[in-house]
DNA sequence: GCCGTTTTCGGCCCGACTGTTTTCAGTCG
């Protein structure tokens, strides 16, 4: 695990163990933030703890927390993370991560009846023991049985790629009913994060909708195909179990039996995903999509805005006083300053609209405004892509005029290069004659520009897989790292390197080569990959694919930071591929990236230029 | 444990919902 990781899970495991021990809440919660902070670097953190200072100009890390962190750095471990360890039994971490449960119930159980694992929670649920504690009926333990068979799937995130279609069905279904305003996903999706732990839609209902109109809405939710278990329904908030597909595409696991692997069993009742609801006025949408899109640490700096303006934020809107002694200020009879739309809301904190992907608490509160990251509508030109000749599926006249059909001035054909055996990676003469016939389609092609390209392997030792006098014979040079994914970061790092500085390489493709979830990839040390990209004038790549999203969403920020172009590709195999695009540019909002620094973006003019000026003393 | 256009000490976001209770504790987002 690289070094961030593994301390950003070590502090927010410390934090957990705070609260299970019953220890200052605030205490807790620091180390969390901390934990949080060190996720959101994109520099290497054993770098940045050589230099106290800068450990201390990181927000939420005080003197204290950075002592530990540079006692993490230099031993690899924190003491007081072996005290708590020693004192939390092993398994009461994986209890505290059923859902329903927190650290105050967690702490009961194991006190006064000696739980310490999901295994004797099932047992005292089983023997009616659980029902002892305090404040603990039939119902909260019918609710706990049923969350700790529902613990497998719903404590595991699922791939965005997963979990956006599961709410286009909702949405597409709830959007015509009676009354019905506004439906749209909120949460996580709609910041467009990797991975999703829960889908939320919200369905704003009109002035004059019946009461009935609402409970309607709860019904056709609780009731669409594939929903496997309700899980609450109440009036305006329902929410449900909801089957989802588990392929990974190409990337679906193939245990080799012979070896002893097999694949982790399915969780009870199959793979699904848990999808919220909340039904609430059109009058209040604004503030509530707001409130549930989040993120949970952006809400509060808002909060904290609006309170130092006087003011009280809430899912109902903003208020104009801040007497919450005297109750919800909604439920008083205050009238709000602003809650129809977001925009209203963030007007009068004195802030323009924020981009959803950018809502994480990390600085987007302080950013000089207005917003202008890339959009969807914006990406011309698609610079990955496979056909027949090695892993896709269209040929290059299919390929193009699926890319025109989509709006493309131009598309690059990139096979894989020969040491990609397993995708059918060309040798050079079959990349020569390949070079041939796309620069054939191209020529009988009316409206989009057919580029001859390569997606060329980074061989482990950074050297790249054809020799230089075929790669100046391409358009286009993807660089790509495919085998060799377990290399030390020191090694690694030379690697990309190599690749960055090369005169000929135009975008480097999938960086670590991480998959979502699955694997961990490269972890070079990004910051001297960037500024070699930006001094050679490469390309960084986002993959858009959903298990790639690599470049992922802090890098891409370090990147634009460095002043490095960057390349949203779809890597397309066949059509559907295309459509993860929205994924790739959600991915370069969430990086902050703007429109002019994408060069799918630019006009063909441009972007040709670009291409053709690299390797022929350009640039 | 962090932090400061109210504060270097004393705060630390806010409301809904649920299930348990006769007024509230815990969890969630």
């Amino acid at each position: 695990m690289p070094a961030n990781q593994e301390l950003a899970s070590t502090l927010s495991d410390m934090a957990r163990m705070m609260e299970l021990l019953g220890e200052d809440s605030f205490r807790a919660a620091a180390h969390s933030r901390a934990a949080r902070a060190i996720e959101g670097l994109a520099g290497d953190i054993e770098t940045i703890a050589a230099d106290r200072g800068a450990l201390l100009a990181i927000e939420g890390i005080g003197a204290k927390m950075a002592d530990k962190i540079i006692e993490f750095c230099t031993t690899g471990v924190i003491k007081e993370h072996a005290d708590l360890r020693a004192r939390v039994p092993e398994g009461l971490l994986s209890v505290l991560e059923v859902p329903g449960l927190g650290p105050k119930t967690v702490r009961a159980m194991w006190q006064q009846l000696g739980i310490t694992s999901r295994d004797g929670l099932a047992r005292a649920i089983e023997d009616g023991s659980l029902l002892t504690l305090p404040r603990m009926g039939e119902k909260a333990v019918a609710k706990i049985r049923d969350a700790l068979t529902f613990a497998a799937a719903a404590g595991q995130r699922t791939w965005l790629g997963k979990a956006r279609p599961v709410a286009d069905v909702f949405i597409d279904r709830l959007r015509s009913l009676a009354g019905v305003e506004r439906v749209e996903a909120a949460g996580s999706l709609r910041r467009g994060r990797e991975t999703i732990g829960d889908v939320d839609i919200l369905v704003g209902m009109a002035a004059d909708a019946p009461p009935a109109a609402t409970l309607a809405v709860g019904e056709v939710f609780r009731t669409t195909p594939g929903v496997t278990h309700v899980l609450a329904a109440g009036d305006s908030k329902s929410s449900v179990m909801f089957s989802i597909d588990a392929s990974q595409g190409r990337w679906q696991p193939t245990p080799n039996p012979e070896k002893g692997e097999s694949l982790p069993p399915p969780p009870p009742g199959g793979p699904a995903i848990q999808v919220d609801l909340r039904v609430l006025p059109a009058s209040v949408y604004g503030a509530a999509l707001m409130y549930f899109t989040g993120s949970k640490e952006h809400n509060v700096r808002l909060r904290e805005r609006a309170i130092a303006r006087g003011m009280t934020l809430n899912e109902w809107g903003l208020f104009p006083d801040t007497h919450k002694d005297l109750g919800p200020p909604q439920s008083r009879g205050v009238t709000p300053i602003a809650a129809a739309t977001e925009e209203d809301v963030f007007r009068a904190l004195d802030l323009p609209w924020i981009p959803p992907e950018v809502r994480e608490d990390r600085g987007e509160l302080d950013h000089p405004r207005p917003w202008a990251l890339v959009d969807l509508a914006d990406i011309k030109a698609e610079l990955h892509a496979h056909t027949t000749a090695s892993d896709g599926v269209f040929t290059i006249e299919q390929l193009a005029a699926e890319a025109r059909r989509r709006g493309f001035h131009t598309i690059a054909v990139t096979d894989h290069s020969q040491s990609s055996t397993i995708a059918g990676g060309l040798r050079p003469d079959r990349l020569r004659r390949h070079i041939d016939a796309v620069r054939e389609a191209n020529e009988r092609t009316e409206g989009i520009t057919i580029l001859a390209g390569s997606e060329v392997d980074i061989l482990a030792d950074g050297r790249l897989d054809y020799d230089d006098d075929l790669l100046a014979s391409l358009d286009v040079v993807v660089a790509s790292a495919h085998a060799a994914l377990t290399q030390d970061p020191a090694t690694a790092t030379r690697r990309l390197l190599a690749a960055v500085t090369h005169p000929l390489v135009h975008i480097l493709g999938h960086p670590t080569g991480r998959l979502v979830i699955r694997r961990p990839g490269l972890s070079p040390d990004m910051s001297e990959i960037f500024a070699a990209a930006r001094e050679h004038n490469v390309a960084m790549e986002i993959n858009a694919h959903w298990m790639r999203l690599d470049l992922r969403d802090i890098h891409v920020r370090a990147a634009v930071e460095a002043g490095c172009l960057i390349a949203i590709d779809c890597d397309v195999h066949e059509g559907a591929d295309f459509d993860n695009l929205r994924f790739g540019v959600q991915t370069a909002r969430r990086g902050w990236v703007t429109a002019d620094r994408c060069i799918n973006t630019w006009p063909a003019r441009r972007l040709h230029a670009w291409l053709r000026a690299k390797g022929r003393g350009g640039q």
